[in-house]
DNA sequence: TTGTTAATTAACAATCTGGTTAACTGAAAT
DNA sequence: ATTTCAGTTAACCAGATTGTTAATTAACAA
């Protein structure tokens, strides 16, 4: 519901969950599935998988013995709103930034774009 | 230099983080204007300001008495193509998911990804 | 029923975070 | 030279994160 950027962000933040969600990408699997690769233990992965779930990018349902898990990606978007108001700024370049925020006084959000910025 | 998406995201994983950026995206800013919306202390907003720097989202430079703060977009580029590999997913639809799939079977990564598709 | 497999929960430790206040540093102003 | 102002560093705290191993639950297989 919520499903702010804060947790977005951060569940985006730690290189094990980047890798289920690429490997989520190419198909539904299990929880086991999705702990082969790693060297960290199963309750790790199932933690991992709980803060995926959490920021709702990953859904997953029991199916047997088993718990098959699935990309919900839609969260995505939120983040990709947020950093898309921000890419004229890496567009201008660094050098040039001066320049341009000279040409162009904006407001808040960082301005043109609004996104969706949430402070505290 | 290396500037991951670890701590990319992770940088922008706090709120007070972001709503920096977003102010510096209007324009520089000395750390104590940067403080000033905030009813945290200075020390605290000094360390999220390390924070952006070692994620190299910020960056700064003394100035007699003042210290002033540039936004740094660059790195936010790496985070937007990363999201980006997978707009797709949330394009189709977590309803056709599925069907999606099983008709485009791919890789890692998410697969296709190839990045820098800027459909916007 | 008994055992096996898949996964979660529990309990624990180490580390990271984000905040605090107090003390310090360096530049500017008096 | 002293004071004041802007900011950082230090020491500390509470709570979250990330991992571990051991115990537990749930479903299936014998």
């Amino acid at each position: 519901m919520p499903t702010t950027l804060d947790s977005t962000f951060s569940a985006l933040a730690d290189p094990t969950r980047r890798a289920i969600l690429a490997r989520l990408a190419q198909g539904e699997a299990t929880v086991g599935e999705l702990a082969a690769p790693f060297r960290i233990s199963m309750p790790a992965i199932s933690r991992h998988l709980r803060v995926l779930e959490a920021a709702s990018l990953v859904r997953s349902e029991r199916e047997g013995k088993h718990r098959r898990c699935r990309l919900d990606a839609q969260a995505l978007a939120g983040a990709s709103d947020w950093l898309e108001s921000y890419r004229r700024f890496w567009n201008a370049g660094l050098d040039r930034l001066d320049t341009y925020l000279k040409r162009a006084p904006q407001q808040p959000g960082p301005g043109k774009g609004n996104s969706r910025a949430k402070s505290r």
